[in-house]
DNA sequence: CTACCATCCTGGTTGC
DNA sequence: TGCAACCAGGATGGTA
């Protein structure tokens, strides 16, 4: 659809919003969709585009424009488009981040240009396509680094788009340990992760994402796959996959890494 | 390289 | 019931 008119209520989120966003993207029709890493990118038919990342509590929520709900503090961007459907960005913490790429942009922004090989596709046309995550590719961005795997899954310039949650469930399901050194993944371990990295995210995705709290999809709707984690946030409790008493093992454990939690399995990890 | 720390910001939960 | 401490889906930049 055309944007009819594009309205900035606040700017100040992880980095300003810009000044002339709601200007330079107003008239403009919306050509295609895309995602890199956890951004989301609308292709503006001038060539440019409006990037977006949710951060931790971010939100679109997509309604009629009349029957689209009061507005509150932490709606920040209004997006109106020329059929009546407002796209709203929602985000109390204001973690994320609205911004325009200017026209041929996208691949050298600032955001976007160190970002690693995506685990899924992303909408991209081939010859545009950034590299897709594999076993071997794996391997050779592991080689050389002698720290624990699961910080480094969370480094977007090693492998773009995995979070807090999917970093501990790939590596659960890999049977890896998250504190195992990085270049010690090597074939078939790597294969076996570059697998489960992909098969999570494509889950948890059908699912409808993972609501901790309050997350919700443009729809509104809470996503489900938090009820289909295996490690995340059950310390204590036992391990879904292997029969380990959590009496004697204490089943699922949690650690720190990087100043975030990390839970495992320490008998069917390693 | 590594690990760790603080920072941005708000709101929900927990413990006293 | 009140209040402070702590924690959270992310990313960055600093230190040693």
């Amino acid at each position: 659809r055309r944007l009819a008119r594009v309205e900035v209520r606040r700017r100040d989120l992880r980095r300003p919003v810009p000044a002339d966003l709601a200007r330079r993207a107003a008239g403009q029709r919306i050509t295609a969709v895309t995602r890199r890493a956890k951004y989301l990118l609308l292709h503006l038919d001038g060539g440019a585009a409006i990037l977006i990342h949710l951060g931790m509590s971010g939100r679109i929520l997509v309604t009629p424009a009349d029957a689209a709900p009061a507005l509150t503090i932490h709606d920040h961007v209004r997006f109106l488009t020329d059929d009546g459907v407002e796209a709203r960005f929602t985000d109390p913490r204001r973690f994320g981040v609205v911004d325009l790429v200017a026209p041929g942009g996208v691949a050298g922004h600032p955001l976007l240009a160190h970002l690693g090989p995506e685990p899924l596709a992303t909408g991209d046309a081939p010859e545009a396509a950034p590299p897709l995550l594999n076993g071997a590719l794996l391997m050779e961005r592991l080689a050389g680094r002698t720290g624990a795997i699961k910080p480094l899954l969370l480094d977007q310039r090693m492998i773009a788009g995995l979070g807090n949650i999917y970093a501990s469930e790939a590596l659960y399901r890999a049977g890896l340990s998250p504190r195992r050194r990085a270049h010690t993944i090597r074939g078939g371990r790597a294969e076996r992760l570059a697998r489960a990295i992909g098969e999570v995210l494509q889950e948890a995705v059908a699912a409808g994402g993972s609501s901790l709290r309050d997350y919700r999809d443009a729809a509104g709707e809470l996503g489900y796959f938090q009820h289909d984690f295996r490690v995340y946030d059950r310390a204590g409790r036992p391990c879904p996959d292997c029969d380990c008493d959590s009496a004697r093992t204490g089943g699922i454990r949690r650690l720190s890494q990087g100043g975030r939690s990390t839970f495992y399995c320490p008998r069917r990890q390693r």
